[in-house]
DNA sequence: CGCGTTTGACCGGCGC
DNA sequence: GCGCCGGTCAAACGCG
């Protein structure tokens, strides 16, 4: 990881150029990536643990990723984060210099799901049509929402939906309790590829965008089969993921510690993730 | 005309 | 049972 007086990197995609993200660390509090879930909202108290943010019920349960015990959210402490006060974590940078666009920080909570074919196919409509007006029990449903994986990160950007390679389209968009500002659901508009995101801008930090998906593309990136070379270095090419998410979050995420008043350890991004999931540059991997 | 967005209605889950 | 709320649908609309 870079070090943490130094830790802008580059975000070049298409035309959202001179983008920087940059990691977290301690010394700046969680509280910006704090938004309404549900639980959240009863409280009607920002929430200071931000492992709270990404917890189990918020994610209808069911995480299990039996390949990673430490991920593995059958029991009730699913990981995601641990709070402010442990030493090392992920910091937000200093801004970056390039002009007013220039962006800054990005925070990646991991609450993921091992299968997730059929990601998209529970909808209740379908549910009722599918079989000519006999309801399938609930439970079947349930299932399929649990087997769905999710993946929350946060950015700080004034743009709510940065290009990740992907094209979507937009569904929905609903008011947020408790914040000025909708969250928009998009659809991936692949063909057969059921992945959503949504997308909201954090009613705590306006600035910060918090962005989660919802299962795994099954097609390739449209921005990796189209003309990229010309636009991006080679390695970065190479190190495109086939499939959005494949194999996470184990592959990207690293436990660093366990802090003593929680059960949930602190997560480290993996910088590779990144560079496959948001098309970075590849200087993105080395030291500024 | 095709595709994406907007937006009000609708649905189901959940807590009381 | 009721109301709240998140999520989705789909018709209308806008734009290239």
């Amino acid at each position: 990881m870079p070090d943490a007086d130094n830790n802008s990197y580059p975000y070049n995609m298409g035309s959202q150029q001179g983008f920087h993200f940059s990691f977290l660390t301690d010394h700046n509090s969680p509280t910006p990536f704090l938004y309404n879930h549900p639980k959240q909202q009863q409280q009607q108290q920002p929430v200071q643990n931000p492992a709270e943010i990404f917890d189990p019920s918020f994610f209808h349960g069911g995480y299990s990723t039996p390949s990673a015990p430490a991920f593995d959210s059958s029991s009730e402490a699913a990981p995601v984060f641990g709070d402010s006060s442990s030493n090392n974590n992920l910091d937000l940078g200093e801004t970056s210099s390039s002009a007013a666009a220039a962006q800054n920080s990005s925070v990646s909570f991991p609450s993921t799901e091992a299968g997730v074919e059929e990601a998209d196919s529970f909808k209740s409509k379908q549910a009722k049509v599918c079989e000519g007006g006999d309801l399938k029990p609930k439970k079947v449903i349930k299932e399929k929402k649990e087997r769905e994986a999710r993946f929350a990160f946060v950015t700080k950007s004034e743009i709510n939906n940065l290009e990740d390679g992907y094209r979507w389209r937009k569904y929905g968009q609903k008011a947020v309790k408790n914040s000025p500002f909708p969250r928009s659901y998009y659809k991936c508009t692949s063909q057969k590829c059921g992945v959503k995101k949504l997308i909201e801008r954090s009613y705590e930090d306006s600035s910060t965008v918090i962005t989660t998906y919802l299962g795994r593309h099954n097609h390739h990136s449209p921005a990796t089969l189209r003309g990229r070379a010309t636009a991006l270095p080679a390695p970065l090419l190479l190190s495109q993921p086939q499939f959005g998410f494949h194999g996470f979050p184990e592959n990207y995420f690293t436990a660093i510690n366990h802090h003593h008043n929680s059960n949930f350890p602190q997560l480290e991004i993996n910088p590779q993730f990144l560079a496959d999931q948001f098309n970075m540059d590849s200087s993105f991997l080395q030291q500024p």
